[in-house]
RNA sequence: CGGGGCGUAGCGCAGCCUGGUAGCGCACUUGGUUCGGGACCAAGGGGUCGCCGGUUCAAAUCCGGCCGCCCCGACCA
């Protein structure tokens, strides 16, 4: 396609609101313009990327007998309430009327339609399995839109679902989308973990997410370097290493005036943070909670809900109403308080405040001293060890391009989702929920891969396989071998840039390393004088020489060997 | 929702403190020169200074309110 005729507004400079660097090159090589916080249009490029990548979805869901739906956008409340989410999700969901004052919403997922439509229609377990996708935008109200596409409050996503008779049935669908979704980040060219996560909210018993690294990431996973064990951080653990203890053998009360952070005890004490024991106090629901931790541990609040249910941080004063101490001098012995202790605790011996202003104890042994609820309430951080095998961990910010739940029946029962089965038993369909966010694909594969002069596209998700430029078209001899060389690439099927716009050379060529395509091809003087075309590798930056009659057979032969990737 | 920043031409910014003529670079239009890494000369077009109100003879500038966008945090199916 010829440029001069697309509408590709690339920008010389970066735009002021964006960060991230897909943000910024993504609106630079006029992919998307923003309409309002997370809500984008995409252009005529950014659109063929995303065709791109939905291609590849579609190919690799049929492949495991997926079959395509559209679902409605706006849904009636009634489906939401008979599955609790309406008054469970709070305003993350677009609330709408219709005009009979009908509550509706925007979709911000499928499950409940899936299950509405399965009800309708699956009668027998000879109708079961069924693998239905759709790839469909979504909306979600986000607190905070950011990074660009990255967190958009409406956004496509490929949601597909599985009905099965059990829960074995349930295991096979989801084993073959962890392999469909294994080729589809594979295809798209990116770098990706799998990792164990978090169900949340979706309910249901097993679930993994599919994570591209990146700085640009929300997410954080844990990975061990040995065994492969690898988690979101929502529910990573690890086993801190021991510091060696020393030998504190009674408790002893020692003044540490105005030293209240445990940086600040520390450094007075000239010992090391892990010999330090912090008592945070939060306020459930049934009222305050000690928990203990490690000094240089930091307190996990997902895994403390897990465990005591909603709450949050105390107030300053609610310290010391309850404790009479001030902050910073907290301890866990002679409080009439429940505590939760981190299970690095279990052994050891440390400093702990003593409840009295500008005072800590030496020699506290939880195990001896504190009577608490032992559970895993700590951050992983990188260097502790693998639960598995005791490997180093590390951590690393990641981006989530997809996640499949094992969903179980809470759907299907709520909506009465249900089939015969062989004795003519009702019993509910059991559901699995798998998702992919086609416009992360694109902007984790601009982290993963990009230089300084712009994006570096995988051949199989770029807008273009081959970006042909004419240096100078209005030297005669240069435009007409610029045509001639577009119309037999064209008649190749090859799928090509035409940059034919009257710009100077140095333009196109910053445009062209800014938009990424893959393969750059320049009709220059050279090809006037010694009848050979300049093909430059976007990646290596390698040039080569090719007499101008080869240029197609040259340029096929360049592209079958990196088709699919 | 808490904290911070920003809103002036299509884009990037200055002007605001100390009130009085709205400015620079890029982009755009026309003519000319130039043509392998974001050219040059000349002449142009384009802005209710986010919105509403207040102070003042006079507001982009001072004051109040609101809206929008970005960043950090909280939240996140």
């Amino acid at each position: 396609m010829r440029w001069s005729s697309l509408l590709i507004p690339t920008l010389r400079e970066d735009p002021a609101e964006a960060e991230a660097v897909s943000h910024r090159l993504m609106i630079r090589s006029g992919l998307v313009r923003q309409l309002a916080a997370g809500i984008y249009c995409y252009l005529p490029l950014g659109h063929r990327i995303l065709d791109k990548i939905n291609t590849i979805i579609r190919e690799e869901m049929n492949r495991i007998g997926g079959q395509e739906i559209t679902l409605p956008a706006i849904h009636p409340a009634e489906l939401w309430q008979q599955t609790g989410r309406w008054a469970e999700i709070g305003e993350e969901m677009f609330r709408l009327k219709d005009r009979g004052r009908r509550d509706m919403c925007l979709g911000m997922t499928h499950e409940e339609i899936i299950a509405w439509l399965a009800a309708k229609e699956i009668r027998s377990y000879r109708e079961l399995p069924q693998i239905w996708y759709q790839i469909q935008v979504k909306f979600r109200d986000e607190a905070r839109p950011k990074s660009g596409v990255l967190r958009t409050r409406e956004f496509l996503m490929k949601d597909s679902y599985s009905l099965d008779v059990d829960e074995e049935g349930l295991r096979q669908s989801y084993a073959l989308h962890k392999e469909a979704y294994g080729r589809i980040f594979e295809r798209c060219g990116l770098t990706f973990y799998v990792v164990e996560s978090d169900p949340g909210m979706m309910g249901g018993a097993g679930s993994h997410e599919f994570m591209a690294p990146s700085p640009a990431g929300e997410d954080e996973v844990a990975l061990c370097g040995s065994c492969g064990y690898a988690a979101n951080i929502e529910l990573a653990a690890s086993r801190p290493a021991l510091p060696t203890f020393p030998s504190w053998s009674s408790l002893e009360e020692i003044p540490t005036p105005g030293a209240r952070t445990i940086e600040e005890v520390s450094t007075f004490l000239q010992i090391d943070p892990r010999l330090t024991l912090k008592t945070l106090m939060v306020m459930t629901g049934d009222g305050p909670l000690l928990c203990l931790l490690r000094g240089d541990q930091q307190l996990h609040e997902r895994k403390v809900q897990h465990l005591v249910g909603p709450f949050r941080p105390a107030h300053r004063d609610e310290v010391k109403e309850f404790t009479g101490v001030e902050v910073g001098f907290l301890g866990p012995l002679n409080l009439e308080l429940p505590l939760l202790a981190d299970e690095a605790l279990a052994e050891g011996v440390y400093v702990a405040g003593a409840n009295r202003e500008g005072t800590h104890l030496r020699g506290v042994v939880p195990g001896k001293h504190v009577r608490a609820r032992y559970a895993d309430i700590h951050r992983v951080q990188a260097g502790e060890a693998c639960v598995k095998c005791g490997g180093l961990v590390t951590v690393e910010p990641v981006i989530e391009v997809g996640n499949i739940f094992q969903l179980g029946t809470r759907y299907s029962t709520a909506l009465k989702a249900v089939y015969l089965d062989e004795r003519g038993q009702e019993r509910p369909i059991v559901m699995g929920s798998y998702g992919i966010g086609p416009a992360r694909i694109a902007a984790a594969a601009i982290e993963q891969s990009h230089d300084r002069d712009g994006a570096i596209w995988p051949s199989s998700i770029a807008p273009f396989q081959i970006h042909l430029v004419t240096v100078n078209v209005k030297d005669a001899a240069m435009r007409s071998l610029g045509e001639e060389l577009y119309r037999s690439l064209a008649a190749a099927h090859v799928e090509m840039l035409y940059d034919d716009r009257d710009e100077r050379p140095g333009v196109k060529f910053k445009d062209a390393d800014l938009l990424g395509i893959p393969y750059r091809v320049t009709v220059g003087s050279r090809a006037i004088k010694d009848g050979q075309v300049e093909i430059r590798n976007r990646r290596t930056k390698a040039d080569s020489m090719v007499p101008v009659a080869d240029t197609v057979p040259h340029i096929q032969a360049l592209l079958s060997r990196t088709d699919g990737k």
